[in-house]
Order: structure tokens, then C-alpha cells, then sequence
DNA sequence: TCGCAATTGCTATCAGATCGCAATTGTGCG
DNA sequence: CGCACAATTGCGATCTGATAGCAATTGCGA
């Protein structure tokens, strides 16, 4: 659970991905810039949630000059794109993820731990929501708070 | 949808529930304040999501001194007694209501528009997720974020 | 009625996020 | 291949929502 754990590799996957990604923002009329392309790969080098903070820091660590404010353009703009989800837990900052990465998220209210958990367990809910008020929800976007398991 | 319309009139069986909650107050060592009273007789005078700044104007329309860090006070402490429940839209500040307005949030990440629905849409949600995760899901406190009707 | 803890008003401060602007830099087009 | 120009950036100022510290006030149980 510490915090800097698990700074998986960047797999040769991952780049051609990253290229992927940015010749979609050109297709948009943007462009592949160094800040973009570092950004691209935090998101891509990490599977937890990162707070805009969090995704500066690894970006600055190749290029110390990236502002905060650039990062949290880029994220708008991705975000724009359907590239990353953003999801505001209950506190704190909003954290941003991949958005292929899907997942639903249950945040406790006590500890503040929390858990990912299949789009399956939302069905029910996305039907229901379309049949009675023809309302699309995008299960990745939102956290479900509530109490976890040792907090009961 | 213009802010301040609905001002429903506080009816007699308002002033009881406020002082119900008054007395739960007491019995937790709290004190039946003016700030306090005018705080639920807004909280209950209304059916709207109402934001502190919101709540606030309300009751300086009666008493102009009480201060926005008051209102927050006085909200944290109700919260903490399960009088009322918070909800994090989206975007913007958090709102605030009556914990027993039951209801969940449909809010559309496009127009911003909130559909309250009924708490029988988590029905197979909160099931799910206490079966697997033994997580227990408040419904109340979170909004679900999609595309409204009107907007797809 | 009295004493004391709860509460208040106020200001300062916080964190997260956004904005304006001049300087820089990709890149589509010729 | 090189240019023009729009997209992007760094930077600081600024915004909003929310909290904290503190002295003065005030409900209310005994």
C-alpha cells in the first residue's frame, strides 16, 4: 500500500500505445509535444490512481521544467479525448487513470482505503438508469462511498 | 430551475422536526444556538441541493451575523450526527440535505443537470458489493456521473 | 443564578484548480 | 526542406471551497 510502490516497467507495448494515443490528439488538431509524451508514459507506467501532483512529480523527473498547470491541461484535453477518466474521490484531489483501465471504484468513508471493482457489478445499475430515465452512466468516473469490510 | 424558487413554506410539523433534531443535539453536548435553528429551518425549508454558501445567504436573510465558517461548523456536526448528508457533485462545492430525503444522484457530466432517483436502483449494487467486497454502500453521499437523456 | 464548555465571528490560511499572457515550438503546407 | 502560424508551455496571479486559530460570547445543567 505505500504510496511509491509498484513503478512497473515501461513495456515496449506501452510506447507504440503512447504513439497511438498521440497521433489521435493529432487527428484533433494537437500535437506530440515532450510534456504530452512524458505524461502519456506516467499514466502508462502505473496502475494506481494519481492525483495531478503525483503524475508532475514523475513527469519532472525527466523534464524538471513541466508546470503543474501544463499537466493539468494535458489531463483536461485527454480527458476531452476519452483517453483518461478522472474520478473524484470523496477527498482530496481527483485522480486520474487510463480509461481503458475500466474499473468502478468503492471508497470507504472511515479509512479512506480504496477498491477497484469490475464493471460488472454496475450493470444492474446502468440498465435500470437507461430503461427509467434514459441516463448513461459511466461507471469509471464516479467513486461509491460507503463503509469498507474493517470498518464496519 | 432559477435558484431561489421552491422557497416552500416552513410548515408546523417543520418546527417540531427541528427541534427533535435540537434535542438529539443536546443529548450529545451540543447547544441549541440561533445559527443552528435557522441552519435546519433552511435545511428543512427546502427541497434543493443547497450548498454552504447557499445555506448561508438563507440564514442571514434572518440573522445577517452568522458567518460562512458557522455554517460549515454547524454542517460537519449534523453530518457526523446523521442528520444530514453531504454529496459531491461533480464539479462545484459540495451540496448538502436532510439525511432522510432518501435518494440517490444522477448528475450529467455534460449539461450538469441531477436527477434524484430512488434508493431501489442500488438495490443490486449494494447487494453485490457487500456479498464480494463485504463493503457497505451509502447511496446518499456520492453522485453518479453519465450522459442525461438530453444530452447523448 | 452562575460557571464553564460549546459556540461564534472574524481573519488568516489552506489545497486544488484555473487563467492570462508573452515566449516557445510542433507541424501542415507549399 | 523551410516557414508561418496556431498550439502549447512556463510562470505567476488568481479563484473557489473549505479549515484552523483565537478571543469574545452564550447556552444551559447544576
Amino acid at each position: 500500500m505505500s504510496p511509491g510502490s509498484q513503478p512497473r516497467q515501461i513495456e515496449h507495448g506501452d510506447h507504440d500505445a503512447i504513439e497511438d494515443v498521440l497521433s489521435i490528439v493529432r487527428q484533433h488538431g494537437g500535437r506530440a509535444t515532450p510534456a504530452r509524451r512524458l505524461l502519456l508514459q506516467a499514466l502508462f507506467g502505473s496502475r494506481e490512481h494519481r492525483s495531478a501532483e503525483e503524475l508532475t512529480a514523475e513527469v519532472r523527473a525527466h523534464a524538471p521544467d513541466v508546470h503543474l498547470s501544463t499537466v493539468y491541461r494535458n489531463l483536461e484535453e485527454l480527458e476531452r479525448l476519452g483517453v483518461v477518466d478522472s474520478t473524484r474521490l470523496r477527498d482530496g484531489p481527483a485522480t486520474y487513470h487510463l480509461a481503458s483501465t475500466a474499473h468502478g471504484h468503492l471508497v470507504c468513508e472511515k479509512c479512506g482505503s480504496m477498491t477497484e471493482v469490475p464493471d460488472d457489478m454496475f450493470r444492474d445499475l446502468v440498465r435500470s438508469a437507461r430503461t427509467r430515465y434514459g441516463f448513461i452512466i459511466n461507471p469509471h468516473r464516479f467513486a461509491v462511498t460507503g463503509r469498507c469490510a474493517s470498518c464496519q
